[in-house]
RNA sequence: GGCCCCAUCGUCUAGCGGUCUAGGACACCGGCCUUUCACGCCGGCAACACGGGUUCGAGUCCCGUUGGGGUCACCA
Protein backbone atom coordinates (compact mmCIF):
# COMPACT_ATOMS: atom_id res chain seq x y z
CA UNK A 1 0.00 0.00 0.00
CA UNK A 2 1.13 3.47 -0.92
CA UNK A 3 0.82 6.11 1.29
CA UNK A 4 2.47 9.52 0.97
CA UNK A 5 2.13 12.83 3.11
CA UNK A 6 2.21 16.16 2.59
CA UNK A 7 3.55 18.21 6.07
CA UNK A 8 3.08 21.57 6.02
CA UNK A 9 3.64 24.06 9.12
CA UNK A 10 0.66 26.24 10.24
CA UNK A 11 2.20 29.01 8.79
CA UNK A 12 -1.39 30.82 8.02
CA UNK A 13 -0.88 30.44 3.66
CA UNK A 14 -0.44 27.97 1.60
CA UNK A 15 2.81 28.40 -0.87
CA UNK A 16 2.03 27.90 -4.85
CA UNK A 17 5.32 25.45 -4.24
CA UNK A 18 3.98 23.56 -1.32
CA UNK A 19 0.95 22.74 -3.60
CA UNK A 20 2.76 21.55 -6.32
CA UNK A 21 4.61 19.31 -3.69
CA UNK A 22 1.31 18.15 -2.53
CA UNK A 23 -0.13 17.65 -5.89
CA UNK A 24 2.61 15.16 -6.76
CA UNK A 25 2.49 13.78 -4.10
CA UNK A 26 -1.62 12.98 -4.02
CA UNK A 27 -1.04 12.29 -7.61
CA UNK A 28 1.15 9.05 -6.83
CA UNK A 29 -0.75 8.17 -4.10
CA UNK A 30 -4.20 8.09 -6.18
CA UNK A 31 -2.48 6.61 -8.96
CA UNK A 32 -1.17 3.81 -7.00
CA UNK A 33 -4.88 3.23 -4.98
CA UNK A 34 -2.84 4.05 -2.28
CA UNK A 35 -3.73 6.97 0.51
CA UNK A 36 -2.54 10.51 0.87
CA UNK A 37 -1.99 12.00 4.28
CA UNK A 38 -1.96 15.22 5.73
CA UNK A 39 0.62 15.59 8.93
CA UNK A 40 1.03 19.01 10.41
CA UNK A 41 4.60 19.71 11.43
CA UNK A 42 3.69 22.60 14.21
CA UNK A 43 5.94 23.03 17.37
CA UNK A 44 5.04 23.70 20.61
CA UNK A 45 6.13 26.80 20.75
CA UNK A 46 3.73 27.84 17.61
CA UNK A 47 0.10 29.61 18.86
CA UNK A 48 -3.22 29.49 17.14
CA UNK A 49 -2.66 26.48 15.38
CA UNK A 50 -6.28 25.44 14.50
CA UNK A 51 -6.22 29.19 13.18
CA UNK A 52 -2.87 29.12 11.00
CA UNK A 53 -4.36 25.68 9.53
CA UNK A 54 -7.65 26.96 8.35
CA UNK A 55 -5.78 28.36 5.16
CA UNK A 56 -4.39 25.53 4.55
CA UNK A 57 -7.15 23.40 4.84
CA UNK A 58 -9.50 25.37 3.23
CA UNK A 59 -6.64 25.74 -0.06
CA UNK A 60 -6.51 22.34 -0.41
CA UNK A 61 -10.14 21.59 -0.22
CA UNK A 62 -10.73 24.17 -2.89
CA UNK A 63 -8.43 22.45 -5.25
CA UNK A 64 -9.41 19.03 -4.34
CA UNK A 65 -6.97 17.69 -3.08
CA UNK A 66 -8.32 15.51 -0.34
CA UNK A 67 -6.68 13.69 2.15
CA UNK A 68 -6.94 10.12 3.60
CA UNK A 69 -5.82 10.63 6.88
CA UNK A 70 -5.10 14.37 8.60
CA UNK A 71 -6.93 17.11 10.41
CA UNK A 72 -10.77 16.97 10.26
CA UNK A 73 -11.07 13.42 8.93
CA UNK A 74 -8.87 11.70 12.06
CA UNK A 75 -7.58 8.34 10.81
CA UNK A 76 -5.88 5.29 12.67
CA UNK A 77 -2.61 7.09 13.09
CA UNK A 78 -3.88 9.42 15.16
CA UNK A 79 -2.65 12.24 16.02
CA UNK A 80 -1.78 14.07 13.49
CA UNK A 81 -0.23 16.67 14.96
CA UNK A 82 3.40 16.88 15.40
CA UNK A 83 3.59 18.49 18.70
CA UNK A 84 1.25 15.94 20.06
CA UNK A 85 3.41 13.15 18.80
CA UNK A 86 6.48 14.10 21.47
CA UNK A 87 6.17 11.14 23.80
CA UNK A 88 7.05 9.24 20.58
CA UNK A 89 10.12 11.17 19.76
CA UNK A 90 11.19 11.40 22.74
CA UNK A 91 11.10 7.30 23.07
CA UNK A 92 13.03 7.01 20.04
CA UNK A 93 15.61 9.65 21.53
CA UNK A 94 15.83 7.27 23.88
CA UNK A 95 16.66 4.42 21.95
CA UNK A 96 19.31 5.73 20.05
CA UNK A 97 21.07 7.25 23.01
CA UNK A 98 20.89 3.34 24.16
CA UNK A 99 22.09 1.88 21.09
CA UNK A 100 25.21 4.24 21.27
CA UNK A 101 23.78 6.29 17.93
CA UNK A 102 23.42 9.65 20.15
CA UNK A 103 24.52 11.07 23.02
CA UNK A 104 24.44 14.08 25.61
CA UNK A 105 26.20 16.52 24.97
CA UNK A 106 27.24 19.59 27.48
CA UNK A 107 28.60 22.43 25.05
CA UNK A 108 27.22 25.47 25.58
CA UNK A 109 26.38 27.60 22.39
CA UNK A 110 29.20 29.44 22.39
CA UNK A 111 31.50 26.81 23.16
CA UNK A 112 30.34 24.75 19.61
CA UNK A 113 30.61 28.47 17.99
CA UNK A 114 33.86 28.88 19.40
CA UNK A 115 34.97 25.41 17.47
CA UNK A 116 33.27 26.37 14.51
CA UNK A 117 34.83 29.76 13.79
CA UNK A 118 38.28 28.13 14.51
CA UNK A 119 37.62 25.81 11.70
CA UNK A 120 36.26 28.48 9.94
CA UNK A 121 39.28 30.74 10.05
CA UNK A 122 41.72 27.24 9.45
CA UNK A 123 39.90 26.97 6.41
CA UNK A 124 39.12 23.42 7.52
CA UNK A 125 35.34 21.55 7.63
CA UNK A 126 34.27 21.69 11.00
CA UNK A 127 33.87 18.91 12.51
CA UNK A 128 32.82 18.62 16.45
CA UNK A 129 35.71 17.88 18.95
CA UNK A 130 32.87 15.44 21.09
CA UNK A 131 34.75 17.43 24.52
CA UNK A 132 31.41 17.78 26.22
CA UNK A 133 30.32 14.54 24.83
CA UNK A 134 28.89 11.99 28.15
CA UNK A 135 28.35 8.51 27.52
CA UNK A 136 27.71 7.57 31.06
CA UNK A 137 26.22 8.63 33.82
CA UNK A 138 29.24 9.17 35.43
CA UNK A 139 30.54 11.73 33.04
CA UNK A 140 26.63 13.20 32.58
CA UNK A 141 26.77 13.91 35.98
CA UNK A 142 30.39 15.40 35.97
CA UNK A 143 29.44 17.99 33.58
CA UNK A 144 25.96 18.66 35.73
CA UNK A 145 27.80 19.48 38.77
CA UNK A 146 29.62 21.63 37.07
CA UNK A 147 26.00 23.30 36.04
CA UNK A 148 25.93 22.37 32.90
CA UNK A 149 22.68 21.41 30.21
CA UNK A 150 22.20 18.43 27.99
CA UNK A 151 20.82 18.56 24.17
CA UNK A 152 21.18 15.22 22.27
CA UNK A 153 23.20 14.99 19.49
CA UNK A 154 23.34 12.38 16.62
CA UNK A 155 26.69 10.38 16.97
CA UNK A 156 27.45 10.54 13.23
CA UNK A 157 29.32 8.30 11.12
CA UNK A 158 33.19 10.00 10.41
CA UNK A 159 33.95 7.40 7.02
CA UNK A 160 31.86 5.79 4.65
CA UNK A 161 29.27 6.77 2.03
CA UNK A 162 26.04 7.13 2.14
CA UNK A 163 24.18 6.23 -0.82
CA UNK A 164 20.60 7.77 -0.95
CA UNK A 165 18.29 5.90 -4.22
CA UNK A 166 16.19 9.06 -5.68
CA UNK A 167 13.16 8.55 -7.57
CA UNK A 168 13.77 11.80 -9.56
CA UNK A 169 17.47 12.09 -9.55
CA UNK A 170 19.01 8.64 -9.12
CA UNK A 171 21.63 7.94 -7.02
CA UNK A 172 23.51 10.36 -4.74
CA UNK A 173 26.08 9.80 -2.32
CA UNK A 174 26.98 12.07 0.67
CA UNK A 175 30.27 11.37 2.44
CA UNK A 176 29.38 10.99 5.99
CA UNK A 177 32.35 12.87 7.22
CA UNK A 178 30.59 15.37 6.11
CA UNK A 179 28.08 15.20 8.53
CA UNK A 180 27.08 17.22 11.86
CA UNK A 181 26.48 15.53 14.65
CA UNK A 182 23.06 17.47 14.73
CA UNK A 183 20.69 18.49 17.86
CA UNK A 184 17.94 16.20 18.11
CA UNK A 185 16.71 16.86 21.55
CA UNK A 186 16.74 19.99 23.19
CA UNK A 187 17.71 20.23 26.68
CA UNK A 188 14.47 20.61 27.67
CA UNK A 189 13.58 17.52 26.11
CA UNK A 190 11.38 19.18 23.16
CA UNK A 191 12.83 17.00 19.84
CA UNK A 192 14.05 18.76 16.74
CA UNK A 193 12.23 18.36 13.35
CA UNK A 194 14.57 15.65 11.42
CA UNK A 195 14.26 13.44 14.18
CA UNK A 196 10.50 14.02 14.73
CA UNK A 197 9.63 14.04 10.85
CA UNK A 198 11.36 10.46 10.28
CA UNK A 199 9.58 8.73 13.43
CA UNK A 200 6.15 10.55 12.42
CA UNK A 201 6.65 9.10 8.74
CA UNK A 202 7.53 5.65 10.12
CA UNK A 203 4.53 5.56 12.48
CA UNK A 204 2.64 7.09 9.93
CA UNK A 205 3.35 3.97 7.51
CA UNK A 206 4.90 6.26 4.98
CA UNK A 207 6.18 4.59 1.86
CA UNK A 208 7.30 7.34 -0.32
CA UNK A 209 8.57 10.50 0.88
CA UNK A 210 8.27 13.00 -1.88
CA UNK A 211 9.36 16.46 -1.09
CA UNK A 212 11.55 19.33 -1.71
CA UNK A 213 14.54 19.10 -3.51
CA UNK A 214 15.89 21.64 -0.33
CA UNK A 215 15.87 18.61 1.78
CA UNK A 216 18.16 16.47 -0.20
CA UNK A 217 21.24 17.05 2.05
CA UNK A 218 19.54 16.74 4.84
CA UNK A 219 18.54 13.39 3.60
CA UNK A 220 21.57 11.46 4.98
CA UNK A 221 21.17 12.18 8.80
CA UNK A 222 17.17 11.15 8.66
CA UNK A 223 18.51 7.74 7.19
CA UNK A 224 21.18 7.43 9.51
CA UNK A 225 18.20 8.44 12.25
CA UNK A 226 16.15 5.88 10.65
CA UNK A 227 18.46 2.95 10.17
CA UNK A 228 19.49 3.35 13.71
CA UNK A 229 16.03 2.93 14.83
CA UNK A 230 15.91 -0.19 12.53
CA UNK A 231 13.30 1.32 10.48
CA UNK A 232 12.97 -0.01 7.09
CA UNK A 233 13.51 3.31 4.44
CA UNK A 234 10.77 4.90 2.43
CA UNK A 235 11.55 5.75 -1.04
CA UNK A 236 12.72 9.28 -1.63
CA UNK A 237 11.95 11.71 -4.73
CA UNK A 238 13.10 15.03 -3.95
CA UNK A 239 11.28 17.54 -6.62
CA UNK A 240 13.11 20.75 -8.05
CA UNK A 241 11.48 23.45 -6.31
CA UNK A 242 9.54 26.34 -7.81
CA UNK A 243 11.57 29.29 -8.78
CA UNK A 244 10.82 33.41 -9.49
CA UNK A 245 9.52 34.62 -12.61
CA UNK A 246 12.29 34.64 -14.91
CA UNK A 247 15.10 33.90 -12.46
CA UNK A 248 16.30 30.52 -11.00
CA UNK A 249 15.75 31.70 -7.25
CA UNK A 250 13.33 29.84 -5.01
CA UNK A 251 9.58 31.31 -5.43
CA UNK A 252 9.69 33.11 -2.00
CA UNK A 253 6.40 34.97 -0.56
CA UNK A 254 8.67 37.76 0.71
CA UNK A 255 9.68 39.72 -2.04
CA UNK A 256 6.33 40.15 -3.57
CA UNK A 257 7.09 43.66 -4.45
CA UNK A 258 10.58 42.27 -6.39
CA UNK A 259 8.19 40.22 -8.28
CA UNK A 260 6.18 43.05 -8.73
CA UNK A 261 8.85 44.45 -11.16
CA UNK A 262 8.01 41.69 -13.36
CA UNK A 263 5.66 42.77 -16.22
CA UNK A 264 3.50 39.43 -16.73
CA UNK A 265 3.14 39.18 -12.60
CA UNK A 266 2.13 42.46 -12.08
CA UNK A 267 -0.59 42.57 -14.83
CA UNK A 268 -1.80 38.95 -12.67
CA UNK A 269 -1.43 40.97 -9.17
CA UNK A 270 -3.03 44.18 -10.37
CA UNK A 271 -5.91 41.96 -12.04
CA UNK A 272 -6.45 40.35 -8.88
CA UNK A 273 -6.35 43.40 -6.65
CA UNK A 274 -9.15 45.07 -8.71
CA UNK A 275 -10.90 42.34 -8.21
CA UNK A 276 -10.45 41.91 -4.56
CA UNK A 277 -10.83 45.34 -3.42
CA UNK A 278 -14.34 45.66 -5.21
CA UNK A 279 -15.14 42.70 -2.88
CA UNK A 280 -13.51 44.82 0.18
CA UNK A 281 -11.07 41.39 0.73
CA UNK A 282 -7.90 42.32 2.57
CA UNK A 283 -5.09 43.01 0.05
CA UNK A 284 -1.99 43.29 2.49
CA UNK A 285 0.79 41.06 1.13
CA UNK A 286 0.42 38.78 3.87
CA UNK A 287 -2.95 37.71 2.62
CA UNK A 288 -3.14 38.65 -0.54
CA UNK A 289 -0.42 37.49 -2.89
CA UNK A 290 0.25 35.67 -6.18
CA UNK A 291 2.60 33.07 -4.42
CA UNK A 292 -0.53 31.98 -2.10
CA UNK A 293 -3.06 30.08 -3.05
CA UNK A 294 -5.54 32.14 -1.88
CA UNK A 295 -5.23 34.94 -4.00
CA UNK A 296 -6.79 32.26 -6.76
CA UNK A 297 -9.12 31.89 -4.68
CA UNK A 298 -10.39 34.86 -3.93
CA UNK A 299 -9.76 36.63 -7.57
CA UNK A 300 -12.29 33.50 -8.98
CA UNK A 301 -9.78 31.28 -10.60
CA UNK A 302 -10.81 27.73 -11.46
CA UNK A 303 -8.84 24.86 -9.45
CA UNK A 304 -9.18 22.78 -12.54
CA UNK A 305 -6.89 25.38 -14.42
CA UNK A 306 -4.37 25.93 -11.21
CA UNK A 307 -3.89 22.10 -10.54
CA UNK A 308 -3.14 21.77 -14.34
CA UNK A 309 -0.27 24.67 -14.65
CA UNK A 310 1.02 23.61 -11.26
CA UNK A 311 0.99 19.88 -13.10
CA UNK A 312 3.17 20.80 -16.08
CA UNK A 313 5.93 23.03 -13.47
CA UNK A 314 7.92 20.23 -13.47
CA UNK A 315 6.62 17.60 -15.21
CA UNK A 316 5.31 16.56 -18.61
CA UNK A 317 3.82 13.31 -20.32
CA UNK A 318 5.07 13.73 -24.13
CA UNK A 319 5.91 16.62 -26.14
CA UNK A 320 2.35 17.74 -26.44
CA UNK A 321 0.10 16.78 -24.32
CA UNK A 322 -1.05 20.42 -21.87
CA UNK A 323 -4.64 19.51 -21.10
CA UNK A 324 -5.71 17.36 -18.48
CA UNK A 325 -8.88 16.40 -15.97
CA UNK A 326 -8.32 15.09 -12.74
CA UNK A 327 -8.34 11.74 -14.04
CA UNK A 328 -6.13 12.01 -16.55
CA UNK A 329 -3.67 13.73 -14.28
CA UNK A 330 -4.37 10.68 -11.72
CA UNK A 331 -3.73 8.02 -14.57
CA UNK A 332 -0.79 9.78 -16.11
CA UNK A 333 1.62 11.09 -13.76
CA UNK A 334 4.71 9.59 -12.75
CA UNK A 335 8.07 10.47 -10.64
CA UNK A 336 10.18 9.59 -13.66
CA UNK A 337 9.13 12.10 -15.92
CA UNK A 338 9.51 14.61 -12.71
CA UNK A 339 12.11 16.91 -14.18
CA UNK A 340 15.50 17.47 -12.19
CA UNK A 341 16.30 21.11 -13.00
CA UNK A 342 13.80 24.16 -10.95
CA UNK A 343 11.05 25.87 -13.11
CA UNK A 344 10.24 29.27 -12.95
CA UNK A 345 6.33 30.46 -11.91
CA UNK A 346 4.96 31.53 -15.38
CA UNK A 347 2.00 34.16 -14.38
CA UNK A 348 1.07 34.50 -17.83
CA UNK A 349 1.21 30.63 -18.67
CA UNK A 350 -0.84 29.96 -15.63
CA UNK A 351 -3.10 32.94 -17.06
CA UNK A 352 -3.62 31.26 -20.79
CA UNK A 353 -4.80 27.91 -18.67
CA UNK A 354 -7.08 30.07 -16.93
CA UNK A 355 -8.49 31.70 -19.64
CA UNK A 356 -8.76 28.18 -21.52
CA UNK A 357 -10.83 26.53 -19.03
CA UNK A 358 -13.21 29.50 -18.32
CA UNK A 359 -14.07 29.57 -21.94
CA UNK A 360 -14.87 26.02 -22.22
CA UNK A 361 -17.20 26.34 -19.34
CA UNK A 362 -21.04 25.98 -20.39
CA UNK A 363 -22.56 29.57 -19.16
CA UNK A 364 -24.78 27.75 -16.50
CA UNK A 365 -21.99 26.40 -14.94
CA UNK A 366 -20.14 29.54 -14.84
CA UNK A 367 -23.30 31.30 -13.35
CA UNK A 368 -22.79 30.14 -9.32
CA UNK A 369 -19.80 31.05 -9.79
CA UNK A 370 -20.30 35.35 -10.88
CA UNK A 371 -23.08 35.65 -8.31
CA UNK A 372 -21.28 35.97 -5.21
CA UNK A 373 -19.03 38.36 -6.56
CA UNK A 374 -22.06 40.70 -8.00
CA UNK A 375 -23.23 39.55 -4.16
CA UNK A 376 -19.94 40.97 -2.39
CA UNK A 377 -19.66 43.98 -4.65
CA UNK A 378 -22.90 44.68 -2.98
CA UNK A 379 -24.72 45.71 -6.21
CA UNK A 380 -27.13 43.25 -5.84
CA UNK A 381 -28.83 45.17 -3.37
CA UNK A 382 -32.37 45.91 -3.90
CA UNK A 383 -32.43 43.89 -6.23
CA UNK A 384 -34.78 40.70 -6.50
CA UNK A 385 -32.67 37.52 -6.45
CA UNK A 386 -34.22 36.14 -9.70
CA UNK A 387 -33.78 39.26 -11.95
CA UNK A 388 -30.10 39.73 -10.03
CA UNK A 389 -29.47 35.47 -11.48
CA UNK A 390 -31.25 36.62 -14.78
CA UNK A 391 -28.87 39.72 -15.72
CA UNK A 392 -25.53 37.89 -14.47
CA UNK A 393 -26.64 35.52 -16.92
CA UNK A 394 -27.69 37.54 -19.51
CA UNK A 395 -23.82 38.97 -19.50
CA UNK A 396 -22.12 35.82 -19.09
CA UNK A 397 -23.90 34.78 -22.44
CA UNK A 398 -23.09 37.86 -24.07
CA UNK A 399 -19.83 38.04 -22.56
CA UNK A 400 -18.66 34.73 -23.44
CA UNK A 401 -14.56 34.41 -23.19
CA UNK A 402 -13.99 38.11 -22.07
CA UNK A 403 -14.34 37.05 -18.47
CA UNK A 404 -11.50 35.09 -17.69
CA UNK A 405 -12.19 34.59 -13.83
CA UNK A 406 -15.14 35.00 -11.86
CA UNK A 407 -14.07 38.35 -10.69
CA UNK A 408 -14.15 39.55 -14.41
CA UNK A 409 -18.09 40.09 -13.74
CA UNK A 410 -17.02 42.86 -12.15
CA UNK A 411 -16.24 44.24 -15.34
CA UNK A 412 -19.65 44.92 -15.80
CA UNK A 413 -20.82 47.22 -13.07
CA UNK A 414 -23.02 49.21 -15.73
CA UNK A 415 -25.91 46.75 -15.75
CA UNK A 416 -26.31 47.21 -12.03
CA UNK A 417 -25.66 50.90 -11.23
CA UNK A 418 -28.65 53.46 -11.67
CA UNK A 419 -28.94 55.31 -14.34
CA UNK A 420 -28.60 58.55 -12.59
CA UNK A 421 -24.86 57.35 -11.16
CA UNK A 422 -23.68 56.08 -14.56
CA UNK A 423 -20.10 57.71 -14.23
CA UNK A 424 -18.41 58.29 -18.22
CA UNK A 425 -15.37 57.68 -19.00
CA UNK A 426 -14.03 61.13 -19.60
CA UNK A 427 -11.69 59.98 -22.66
CA UNK A 428 -14.39 57.68 -24.23
CA UNK A 429 -17.18 60.74 -23.85
CA UNK A 430 -14.93 63.75 -25.27
CA UNK A 431 -14.39 61.47 -28.05
CA UNK A 432 -17.31 59.85 -29.22
CA UNK A 433 -20.01 62.41 -27.67
CA UNK A 434 -18.44 65.69 -27.56
CA UNK A 435 -18.06 65.79 -31.33
CA UNK A 436 -21.14 68.02 -33.09
CA UNK A 437 -22.71 65.48 -35.12
CA UNK A 438 -22.60 62.94 -32.13
CA UNK A 439 -25.90 64.25 -30.93
CA UNK A 440 -27.92 64.32 -33.52
CA UNK A 441 -27.30 61.09 -34.49
CA UNK A 442 -27.73 59.69 -31.03
CA UNK A 443 -30.88 61.59 -31.24
CA UNK A 444 -31.95 59.46 -34.61
CA UNK A 445 -30.61 56.40 -33.38
CA UNK A 446 -32.60 57.09 -29.67
CA UNK A 447 -35.80 57.01 -31.98
CA UNK A 448 -34.83 53.89 -34.07
CA UNK A 449 -34.12 51.93 -31.25
CA UNK A 450 -37.60 53.10 -29.09
CA UNK A 451 -39.08 51.14 -31.93
CA UNK A 452 -37.27 48.15 -32.14
CA UNK A 453 -39.75 45.52 -31.38
CA UNK A 454 -38.62 43.13 -29.44
CA UNK A 455 -36.29 45.22 -27.89
CA UNK A 456 -33.75 41.91 -27.87
CA UNK A 457 -30.04 42.03 -29.58
CA UNK A 458 -31.77 41.00 -32.69
CA UNK A 459 -34.22 43.54 -32.55
CA UNK A 460 -32.38 46.08 -31.67
CA UNK A 461 -29.86 45.11 -34.08
CA UNK A 462 -32.53 44.98 -37.04
CA UNK A 463 -33.60 48.63 -35.88
CA UNK A 464 -30.39 50.37 -35.89
CA UNK A 465 -29.63 48.22 -39.54
CA UNK A 466 -32.59 50.51 -41.02
CA UNK A 467 -31.87 53.34 -39.76
CA UNK A 468 -28.77 53.40 -40.89
CA UNK A 469 -29.54 52.09 -44.66
CA UNK A 470 -32.01 55.04 -44.58
CA UNK A 471 -29.62 57.47 -43.77
CA UNK A 472 -26.43 55.88 -45.26
CA UNK A 473 -24.43 55.91 -42.21
CA UNK A 474 -21.88 53.07 -41.27
CA UNK A 475 -22.29 50.76 -38.35
CA UNK A 476 -18.66 53.03 -37.09
CA UNK A 477 -20.47 56.01 -37.15
CA UNK A 478 -22.93 55.40 -34.40
CA UNK A 479 -21.99 51.89 -32.02
CA UNK A 480 -19.27 53.90 -30.57
CA UNK A 481 -21.61 56.88 -29.17
CA UNK A 482 -23.84 54.31 -28.36
CA UNK A 483 -21.57 52.25 -25.90
CA UNK A 484 -20.33 55.14 -24.29
CA UNK A 485 -23.91 56.98 -23.61
CA UNK A 486 -25.50 53.61 -22.05
CA UNK A 487 -22.18 52.36 -20.27
CA UNK A 488 -19.98 55.18 -19.90
CA UNK A 489 -17.35 53.17 -21.68
CA UNK A 490 -15.49 52.83 -24.80
CA UNK A 491 -14.80 49.02 -24.54
CA UNK A 492 -18.06 46.39 -23.65
CA UNK A 493 -19.63 43.73 -25.07
CA UNK A 494 -21.49 43.65 -28.01
CA UNK A 495 -23.46 46.75 -28.67
CA UNK A 496 -26.78 44.54 -29.15
CA UNK A 497 -26.29 42.51 -25.95
CA UNK A 498 -25.59 45.03 -24.34
CA UNK A 499 -28.59 47.00 -25.08
CA UNK A 500 -30.83 43.78 -24.60
CA UNK A 501 -29.75 43.64 -21.43
CA UNK A 502 -30.34 47.25 -20.18
CA UNK A 503 -33.58 47.29 -21.82
CA UNK A 504 -35.63 49.42 -23.64
CA UNK A 505 -36.22 52.06 -20.67
CA UNK A 506 -32.72 52.41 -19.48
CA UNK A 507 -31.53 52.53 -23.14
CA UNK A 508 -33.61 55.82 -23.55
CA UNK A 509 -33.07 57.59 -20.27
CA UNK A 510 -29.38 56.71 -20.74
CA UNK A 511 -29.08 57.98 -23.68
CA UNK A 512 -31.58 61.42 -22.82
CA UNK A 513 -29.11 62.05 -19.97
CA UNK A 514 -25.90 61.57 -22.09
CA UNK A 515 -27.19 64.09 -24.43
CA UNK A 516 -28.55 66.60 -21.73
CA UNK A 517 -24.05 66.03 -20.30
CA UNK A 518 -22.87 67.51 -23.40
C1' G B 1 33.91 28.57 1.60
C1' G B 2 32.80 22.78 2.10
C1' C B 3 29.22 19.38 0.33
C1' C B 4 25.17 18.30 -2.95
C1' C B 5 21.97 19.34 -7.11
C1' C B 6 20.96 21.50 -11.86
C1' A B 7 21.91 23.43 -17.19
C1' U B 8 17.46 22.85 -24.79
C1' C B 9 13.78 29.08 -27.58
C1' G B 10 12.10 34.99 -22.93
C1' U B 11 9.14 30.95 -19.96
C1' C B 12 7.22 25.61 -19.36
C1' U B 13 9.01 21.58 -21.94
C1' A B 14 9.83 17.11 -26.00
C1' G B 15 14.32 14.78 -27.00
C1' C B 16 16.70 8.72 -23.34
C1' G B 17 23.53 8.11 -30.08
C1' G B 18 21.61 8.51 -36.37
C1' U B 19 14.28 9.72 -37.75
C1' C B 20 16.93 17.08 -35.06
C1' U B 21 18.16 21.95 -41.20
C1' A B 22 15.76 20.40 -32.65
C1' G B 23 9.06 19.36 -31.99
C1' G B 24 4.86 21.44 -28.90
C1' A B 25 2.74 25.18 -25.52
C1' C B 26 2.69 30.20 -23.36
C1' A B 27 4.50 34.99 -24.30
C1' C B 28 6.01 38.23 -28.24
C1' C B 29 5.73 40.31 -33.50
C1' G B 30 3.03 40.62 -38.22
C1' G B 31 -1.68 39.75 -40.98
C1' C B 32 -6.98 38.28 -41.45
C1' C B 33 -11.89 38.61 -39.11
C1' U B 34 -14.62 42.69 -36.71
C1' U B 35 -19.38 47.88 -34.08
C1' U B 36 -15.25 48.45 -29.37
C1' C B 37 -12.88 44.79 -26.49
C1' A B 38 -12.07 39.70 -26.37
C1' C B 39 -12.09 35.17 -29.05
C1' G B 40 -10.74 32.72 -33.47
C1' C B 41 -7.69 31.86 -37.89
C1' C B 42 -2.99 32.31 -40.77
C1' G B 43 2.13 33.43 -40.62
C1' G B 44 6.78 34.80 -38.14
C1' C B 45 10.80 35.47 -34.51
C1' A B 46 13.36 32.40 -31.05
C1' A B 47 17.26 27.46 -27.82
C1' C B 48 20.98 22.56 -27.36
C1' A B 49 26.05 27.57 -21.76
C1' C B 50 31.47 26.74 -23.10
C1' G B 51 35.78 23.48 -23.88
C1' G B 52 37.74 18.79 -24.29
C1' G B 53 37.05 13.70 -25.09
C1' U B 54 34.34 8.66 -26.55
C1' U B 55 32.04 7.25 -31.31
C1' C B 56 31.57 6.20 -38.25
C1' G B 57 28.08 9.70 -35.90
C1' A B 58 26.55 13.70 -29.69
C1' G B 59 21.37 18.07 -27.77
C1' U B 60 21.65 12.86 -26.25
C1' C B 61 27.52 9.31 -23.04
C1' C B 62 32.24 10.87 -20.04
C1' C B 63 35.52 14.77 -17.98
C1' G B 64 36.45 19.75 -17.07
C1' U B 65 35.06 25.03 -17.07
C1' U B 66 31.42 28.57 -16.42
C1' G B 67 26.83 29.85 -14.60
C1' G B 68 22.63 29.10 -11.44
C1' G B 69 20.57 26.96 -7.11
C1' G B 70 20.16 24.25 -2.51
C1' U B 71 22.28 23.10 2.13
C1' C B 72 25.65 23.50 6.08
C1' A B 73 20.74 26.05 13.13
C1' C B 74 19.26 23.99 20.12
C1' C B 75 13.91 26.60 12.22
C1' A B 76 10.35 23.55 9.89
Amino acid sequence: MVRTRFAPSPTGYLHIGGVRTALFNWLFARQHGGQFILRIDDTDQQRNVTEALQPILDGFRWLGIDWDEGPDVGGPHAPYFQSQRADRHRAAVEQLLRRGLAYRDYARPEEIQAERAAAESEKRPFTYSRRWMAQTAAEAAQWENAGRQAVVRLKMPRCGTCRIRDLVRDDVEFQWDQEQDHVIQRADGSCLYHLASVVDDFDLGITHVIRAVEHLSNTPRQIFIAEGLGYTLPAYAHLPYVAEPGSSNKLSKRKLDKYLKHPDFKQLYEHGLRIAQLVGHGTTAETFNPVIVDFYQTVGYLPAALLNYLLLLGWSLDDKTEQFTRDEMIRSFSLERVNKAPASFDPAKLWAFQQRDMVALPTAAKLPLFLPYVQRAGWAAGWETAAVARTVGQIAQAAGDRIKTAGDILDYGEFFCADNELSYDAKAFEKRLRPPEAAARLQQARAALTSAEPFDAAGTEAALRRFLEETGLQMGDIVHALRVAVTGKAVGLGIFDTLAILGRECVTRRIDRSLQMR
